[in-house]
DNA sequence: CTGAAAGCGCTTACAG
DNA sequence: CTGAAAGCGCTTACAG
């Protein structure tokens, strides 16, 4: 029943709230000054004996800035909003998690959402920003024609494009595919391959385009044929058909290297259909890892790409622009990492 | 440069905000009465057409209240915290969806994070709630002496534990695993097999133990033997190690019903070994649904659980708390789905 | 029933 | 350099 915050209430529920009054007290000084002490206020000429005193009460009383309140005043609110296209891609829980990582180390708080029906998230993402929950946005689901396109650009929303590129943005943050795409040639060719062909994910996406293109230049480099390149939807019939009409036109072929997953499984069963042993008539490789690779059969290898990188990445470009610097689109080099199972091998 | 927001300024980048003062004004009312209208206070008995004009005003201004305000004076902040053990697992990607489905309906919003390192977790809990940032918070990620538990308790943090239980919490949503037992025991059933055995999970996870007594009891209530039930890890090698010593006591048995996914694949890895054919020797089902499961081969047929009414379940029971509402603990009893692929058929 | 005023917890021009 | 005061945009006792 008592009013008074100190006495403490202790089967009162929730714990009364330290605030900056409290801290100003316990340090004798003004809330002002604690303020900007604690804020490292630029241009504070404070003795150092008053900061120590002052991080010291903070401390003591366990004092954290109530955020609504600095939402108020401040315009940040410190929340970066990070849209993903499916939650069960490891693709992108990769992304997701060096996202949150690198947030937590730079004091921001990203809030997660999948982005299932892209006018519903449009609207959505308009009203947090309008409500002021959310400072800048981290688009991993960027589409030709999405509408959140026109809408972020319109209210000045800081944001990014992250994996899928928005040409003409200036806001992208992506990986160099075709890393991934010399890295799997380069093992493949170790391993004795000299017939090597990609299976391209058909369409608009371009970070598939960037791998395709990143393949035709690095089997050039290495000597290779850079023609044994045949499109394919993203799908296990897309990579089936695929192969398929690729080994009808080059049975020579001893390894196939695919955009995607799945397409990678239309692969094996296509070459199970035609009595093609895999490995040993055929190896498979693609760009897509995720620990369920492991339970395909034969377990299928893999080339990972630096996810976590990539979230860090897109975290570290939309804080910059929050901070009102400017935002250039940037391509990231990590070096992609093969995963050996037990879908390559030598050929005969 | 104009200071005055009106005449707007279409290149200043974000547009000027629109206040309740501003719906007040357009809607000749005080700002008291907006704010309760708008609020649809309990006990207002203002006329309808003055509370018609204050919605068309806010509806023509596009007014949002200002969420930073707004939690400033109230102490709810609208926001759920969502904590899932593993972003990639298909069945809480269901949870995440129901949960923010159902949110967005009650004028919530939900920030999903993944619970990689508990002690991390529940600092960063602690300090969202402390900053006012979260009103309450959603654990899919609950393990026996989770350092969250304590918190949550102690600091009087609205708070639900889903799928995953803790005893004596009261906090509990979870689903009524034994249904999915029973859906998989009676499609076998009537498929014609007679000798059904379980790979349970190994270990604490109360859900598998639901799962493993429901399938105890329905066996006994279908007329089958009620016993064959082996424990093994939630991993490949669990499941595989499992079904051997299964099919070495029991060889007559023709089905497996295991609790995860992981499991199901070592039993068929085992089946190959043991040169028994998936599914004409050996049927194979799990209760782990993952679109994933349809690129197995044989492809897998499981039982699904309604993780999106998990989810919603969730959502409601957290904001029955923040509302002051008590809360009790709820299983759900929607009707699992058994969805038929390749690893299963009738017995020879 | 409704309006004027105070207050939520911060930050930051504005004066010393 | 630093303190007192105003103000961010709302909600809600407190008086009419």
């Amino acid at each position: 029943m008592a009013q008074n915050s100190n006495g403490a209430g202790e089967r009162t529920g929730a714990p009364a709230r330290v605030r900056l009054v409290d801290v100003a007290k316990e340090a004798e000084v003004s809330k002002s000054l604690a303020s900007r002490v604690l804020n490292d206020h630029p241009g504070l000429r404070a003795r150092a004996e008053v900061r120590q005193r002052i991080h010291d009460a903070a401390e003591r009383l366990g004092y954290r800035p109530h955020a609504a309140a600095r939402g108020l005043t401040r315009a940040d609110t410190g929340v970066l909003s990070l849209l993903i296209p499916d939650l069960t891609n490891a693709f992108f829980a990769g992304v997701i998690r060096g996202a949150v990582q690198r947030a937590m180390e730079r004091d921001f708080t990203v809030f997660t959402s999948e982005d299932l029906v892209p006018r519903e998230t449009a609207k959505t993402v308009e009203r947090l920003v309008q409500t002021g929950r959310i400072n800048g946005v981290m688009v991993a689901s960027a589409q030709p024609r999405h509408p959140l396109v026109a809408t972020l650009r319109t209210r000045g929303i800081p944001h990014v494009f992250v994996n899928r590129g928005v040409r003409g943005s200036g806001h992208n943050v992506i990986l160099n595919e075709a890393l991934a795409s010399r890295a799997a040639l380069t093992y493949l060719t170790e391993l004795g391959h000299t017939r090597i062909a990609h299976v391209a994910g058909a369409g608009r996406l371009d970070s598939t385009r960037r791998l395709s293109a990143g393949f035709r230049k690095a089997a050039k480099e290495l000597g290779l044929d850079d023609d044994l390149i045949v499109e394919g939807s993203l799908s296990e019939d897309g990579g089936a058909h695929a192969a398929a009409s690729l080994l009808e036109q080059h049975p020579d072929v001893t390894a196939i290297f695919t955009a995607a997953l799945v397409q990678a499984v239309g692969v094996m069963r296509m070459a199970y259909q035609h009595d093609l042993d895999v490995p040993s008539d055929l190896s498979v490789i693609t760009a897509d890892e995720t620990p369920l690779a492991a339970f395909l059969s034969p377990a299928l290898t893999t080339v990972q790409m630096p996810t976590e990188g990539l979230g860090a990445a897109a975290v570290d470009a939309v804080i910059e622009q929050i901070l009102g610097g400017t935002s250039a689109s940037r391509v990231l080099d990590y070096a992609p990492k093969v995963i050996e199972r037990e879908s390559t091998t030598a050929p005969r």
